[in-house]
RNA sequence: GCUCCGGUGGUGUAGUCCGGUCAAGCAUAUCGGCCUUUCGAGCCGACGACACGGGUCCAAAUCCCGUCCGGAGCACCA
């Protein structure tokens, strides 16, 4: 015989959350990650996919986590971000273990490239780039290709010492300069770079490019697992020529699709121009994809990772979705949302009433908390949104918790209170009659609205309120808010 | 152009490796109902997809080939 409540047991299983598939090779405790931002601004909601990922699977399996900050190219440094990630990954709740910093490295890439050379798995050249590209894409070698490691190992010695003015050297890996894929054919590995570094100033001036450090540090550090964007398909290729070469172990590879973020700003070189010249007012302007935006707006951090883990790690290319995002989001912040009203475009009209109403509306509903905004309505000015006015104009209206009204040209008259016209599909409305503020609510697409906010508002600045029927909101301050979503 | 990777409803995903239980599951959106003094939340229901064409097979979303479409790499960026 069945329990009584057969349905109940079964309802909690398939609301059970979605999670992400098991990776292979896994040893709980041994697993090592990373996360491998380069410093050249603070982390938008792409960028926290990658964290989240590697966060949720380091969590599983009671992993380390190394956040790894590349900063192998000067030129692309904002000397902020450093700090910026690290607070952007803690508002994610992303739990790293370790902090390493390419830049402290160099000696270690040194070294290596060193031993390259004299396993011959490297060479130094002088060649322009051009010919150097050209021949390769001709799967024909340069000159220094064939020289001997001595003679590599010399023009390395000059190239470290400052022999070799920018341009006028490189270090190359070999690959395989016959392999079909162009792409995969001899990379270079170090240039020099004179314009000095936010961390190490002039102390370096040859350079690791990405594909040496990453396959160096990724072995050093003990990677079991690396997953990232399927746009390193091809570094992950390259990179694995040099683990070959010292017979190092690989790591697990998982490469997840490529995301395509529509109606936000993301580029930081656009988004700094953009503060610069004053179009933006800054990393956490609600028209940007930021992470810091998304703070600002009043995006739950663990809406964000809900929507990473749902969408998991596949490798067909993905369209965001905003719309699935706020519905987390909404799940997460509903209930906690205080209800305020604010009138858009308020139209003032006159409210015909006899006496005296008292009313009575719960700030969170959902809760028995007790918390109430009250008021003594009136006869007299009252204010409606405009576009309520306009869809409504001539009909028999409620005014939410106070009564039912009808709204003329320039004023409501009060009819009766008979709640079973709500059934009868009469539209309710919001509405404020006094102790309100001027009010603005900025919206991610840039637009402005302005009207006015239940003064009683101002006791939860900083959080979601529910603005209802308006949408939800981040109250920044006694003026102004940020629309959060519908 | 060369070389890779991929295509399940509007969106995201499960299933594809090891063909049958998939006349395709889940989430979100949309629509309808219930509930509710919000156009919110919750509950219930509906709608809606295996890119196309061949082939193999008793049987194909799953394997093979071709086409179309999308993406990535071919940097002294990461």
């Amino acid at each position: 015989m069945q329990s009584v409540f057969p349905e109940w047991l079964e309802k909690k299983k398939v609301v059970e959350d979605k999670k992400l598939p098991d990776l292979p090779n896994v040893e709980i405790g041994k697993v090592v990650m990373r996360l491998a931002p380069s410093p050249s601004g603070p982390l938008h909601i792409g960028h926290a996919r990658m964290a989240i990922l590697n966060d949720e699977y380091v969590k599983r399996y009671k992993g380390k986590l190394i956040l790894r900050i590349e900063d192998t190219n000067p030129a692309n440094i904002m000397p902020e971000a450093y700090k910026m990630i690290e607070d952007d990954l803690k508002w994610l709740e992303v739990d790293y273990h370790e902090v390493v910093i390419q830049s402290d490295r160099f000696e270690l890439y040194y070294d290596t490239m060193e031993k390259l050379i004299s396993m011959e798995k490297a060479y130094v050249a002088t060649t322009p780039t051009e010919v150097f590209k050209a021949k390769r894409q001709q799967s024909i070698p340069i000159d220094e290709r064939n020289d001997s490691s001595e003679a590599n190992l010399r023009r390395w010695e000059k190239m470290l010492n400052g022999d070799f003015k920018k341009g006028e050297a490189y270090a190359v890996i070999k690959t395989d300069l016959t392999h079909p894929n162009p792409a995969i054919r001899d990379f270079i590995a170090f240039r020099i770079i004179e314009i000095p570094h936010p961390l190490k100033g002039k102390k370096y001036r040859v350079y690791p490019m990405m594909n040496f450090s990453v396959a160096v540090d990724d072995h050093f550090l003990g990677l079991t697992h690396v997953i990232r964007g399927k746009d390193h398909l091809a570094n992950t290729e390259k990179q694995k020529y040099i683990f070959n070469y010292f017979r190092w172990p690989l790591p697990f590879y998982l490469h997840y699709g490529k995301v395509s973020i529509e109606n936000s700003i993301l580029k930081t070189s656009i988004i700094k121009k953009g503060i610069a010249n004053g179009d933006f007012t800054g990393w956490d302007d609600p028209r940007l994809g930021t992470l810091l935006a998304m703070k600002m707006r009043g995006i739950n951090p663990r809406a964000i990772r809900r929507y990473w883990v749902e969408t998991g790690i596949g490798d067909v290319d993905i369209k965001f979705s905003w719309e699935n995002l706020y519905a987390f989001n909404k799940h997460i912040i509903d209930s906690e949302s205080p209800r305020h009203f604010f009138v858009v475009n308020p139209i003032r009209l006159e409210l015909l009433l006899d006496e005296v109403v008292k009313v009575k509306m719960p700030i969170f509903p959902k809760k028995e908390n007790g918390l109430f905004r009250e008021y003594e309505i009136k006869k007299g000015e009252i204010f409606i949104a405009q576009d309520d006015y306009n869809k409504f104009m001539g009909q028999e209206v409620r005014l939410k918790d106070l009564g039912n009204f009808k709204l003329e040209r320039d004023k409501l008259k009060f009819i009766d209170n008979d709640l079973s016209k709500i059934k009868q599909g009469i539209p309710i409305i919001h509405w404020i009659q006094s102790d309100f503020v001027d009010y603005q609510i900025i919206k991610p697409d840039g637009a402005t609205d302005k009207g006015i906010l239940e003064k009683n508002a101002l006791n939860y600045l900083g959080k979601v309120n529910q603005l209802e029927r308006y949408g939800y909101a981040n109250l920044i301050n006694e003026k102004l808010g940020y629309y959060t979503h519908p």
